[in-house]
DNA sequence: GTGAAAGCGCTAACAC
DNA sequence: GTGTTAGCGCTTTCAC
């Protein structure tokens, strides 16, 4: 291997870091020999070769990745900004991003821009000059900002279309008609859609692609919200939801849909006897929860890792701008949330249970260490 | 402000990034005394100073931080090393370290082991030459291979005692002497503890207090385990629980706890009528489930600020490496799921409910936002 | 207070 | 193949 960087780093307390020059002099060879022998292994002899990297790690030689980065213009680092690392769905992503960087050799720099806008852009300022792009997702700035960013830095944006901007999108619209085929397919003929943020560029998505397909399977379908796209708006939700009631409802995410069934379940209305719930997303809780959340799968992980990919191809010159969104599949994976449309009327009133008996239990990752 | 960097950058697209030399020649100073405008305002004239910042602001200057880096050896990042992301235990002392660096102006690389410990030598490798610092938090490494790394760079270890390295925990004496008293108070004269892994600092700690408030208290104790520190352990331990039942259990963690609890109340038992459950580290979700789940509160926001500032602290030379680990405070958050101790002898035949009226539901972050 | 000049450690032409 | 020589952009003595 040509790494000096994996070999135990000899600690020489106390005395400045080796370098090029110091095996380059033991070796008796010109320092110019020992970059190529690491930089550009095959161009030097290899019996030099050999020798260059017994001596470098004899000496405990490592690269300094500062003077190479100044050199070369690359710090083989790359971003990846999220509005809120504690949110699983970006979680998961930052996770698939993480494993393709590694796969190439890059690092990943994570910024939580804490729902701010502001405070996304400090983090850019501060992140952009140090790293070779950057993968916004989730991020709360403007289009305008974003396309600024990408002119400095190679940027792929995350489920969110902006123009001039290469970006990669799930397939809502088919997201959206499986959810409804499904729904219709149990027998229910009114949907009502609990929309997310309004800003959200997938809640507008969703809403058009669900009256859409509802008018295809000739169902009828209705809107509520905004919501807040969280556990607390789900509850939300579920208040609004009593006034006007129907046997069947897609939420705009499934952290939406899981504060939904929670509220409906505590005042009185069964999931999904009563009522099904379908959510988006396919985030770790949602096979955790009982009922299973019936839900459209996104592959959050590849989401993050195919990002960083297109990322590393354009960092590395391998690719051009892409003029449309990259559309990644999705699939509907069916749960318990919801069920064949029962015959009698909904009425919160015939709800059967107290809530008393109901754990609303936790989360939890899915991998097994805790520390 | 003397940070060039929060103005908005001039794109001049095609055209090569300005630097030192650009402004100077440009506002008729020496680049020596550009640089000396932005990192030691005050050694230069006021007059030329507002100058050169008019010019740099003009021409769209941005301070490389890798060439500074280069001649500072000084980065301004931090490489926060975790088991896995996913796991919200970390996820908030990711954000308290993320908090507390923002501060300082220092930037956090992510690196997730993937509960690995060859992945986390790798990305350690990778980071550590490029970052003034590490936060160690849940390493799976060897005590040895910390102390290798201490020597490197400036290291903070948390939740586990490393001689050599400064090292920061929580008082985990101090939490089980608290558990133990609430439960005492409850009127149970046996507890369980379902211990985690082996291998655990932390667990080892929690055990031994716990044997020792329970002889001051005059309390029987005993262990089971260990069991995988996750939810799917927690359903593990309350299958072997069903053999030896306790009126009360304390559990290595929350999620093990909340697992636990879920399967109890599975297999017939009520929490906390039969049984009352305690946690360690009050997660965010220990306070969504239901019943809440009463839980030894580390303070993980702050664990993993404190930890940063340390570090921070000693990068730029204002601390040496403590001696003895720093111990931070814990609090018992009392919840729903320890109750009076009740008199009858459980028995999980004796279970009075079916479990389909649970809902075992989500996670989900605090804070607001989804996309 | 400001300028000139020497690096920081590495890479990249350009010779030989 | 390998050595020589410039830089990369910034900081930092050391003079003036």
């Amino acid at each position: 291997m040509a790494d000096p960087n994996t070999s135990p780093p000899i600690t020489s307390p106390g005395s400045r870091p080796v370098t090029i020059y110091d095996v380059a002099r033991q070796a008796g060879v010109a320092p110019s020999t020992v970059s190529r022998a690491f930089s550009r292994p095959g161009r030097v002899n290899a019996a030099t070769a050999e020798r260059i990297r017994r001596v470098a790690r004899d000496l405990g030689y490592r690269t300094n990745p500062l003077a190479r980065a100044l050199s070369t213009a690359r710090t083989r680092m790359i971003a990846i900004v999220v509005p809120d690392i504690g949110n699983p769905f970006f979680t998961q992503i930052v996770r698939g991003a993480q494993t393709a960087a590694g796969e190439a050799g890059y690092t990943v720099v994570l910024a939580d821009a804490q729902e701010s806008d502001r405070l996304e852009r400090a983090a850019l300022d501060r992140t952009v000059p140090a790293v070779d792009g950057v993968v916004l997702a989730g991020s709360r700035m403007s289009d305008s900002a974003i396309r600024m960013i990408s002119k400095q830095k190679p940027v792929v944006v995350l489920n969110r279309a902006v123009v001039d901007v290469p970006c990669l999108v799930t397939d809502n619209a088919r997201g959206a008609r499986d959810a409804v085929a499904h729904l219709g397919g149990l027998g229910h003929q009114q949907i009502i859609y609990v929309a997310g943020p309004a800003a959200s560029w997938a809640d507008g998505m969703r809403w058009q692609s669900l009256r859409e397909a509802a008018a295809e399977h000739d169902l009828q379908v209705r809107r509520i919200g905004p919501f807040s796209p969280d556990v607390p708006g789900g509850l939300q939700a579920a208040g609004q939801l009593r006034a006007q009631p129907a046997s069947a409802v897609i939420a705009y995410n499934d952290q939406l849909a899981i504060g939904l069934i929670r509220g409906l379940t505590a005042g009185g209305l069964h999931v999904p006897r009563q009522v099904s719930v379908v959510g988006f997303d396919n985030i770790v809780a949602a096979e955790l929860v009982t009922p299973g959340l019936t839900t459209v799968a996104a592959p959050l992980h590849t989401q993050g890792a195919t990002a960083t990919r297109h990322l590393l191809a354009m960092i590395e010159g391998r690719r051009g701008r892409t003029g449309e969104p990259a559309v990644l599949p999705v699939r509907l994976v069916v749960r318990g949330s919801t069920a064949q449309r029962s015959r009698k009327r909904i009425s919160p009133a015939s709800g059967t249970t107290s809530v008393s008996g109901s754990a609303w239990h936790a989360p939890m990752s899915t991998s097994a260490g805790s520390r």
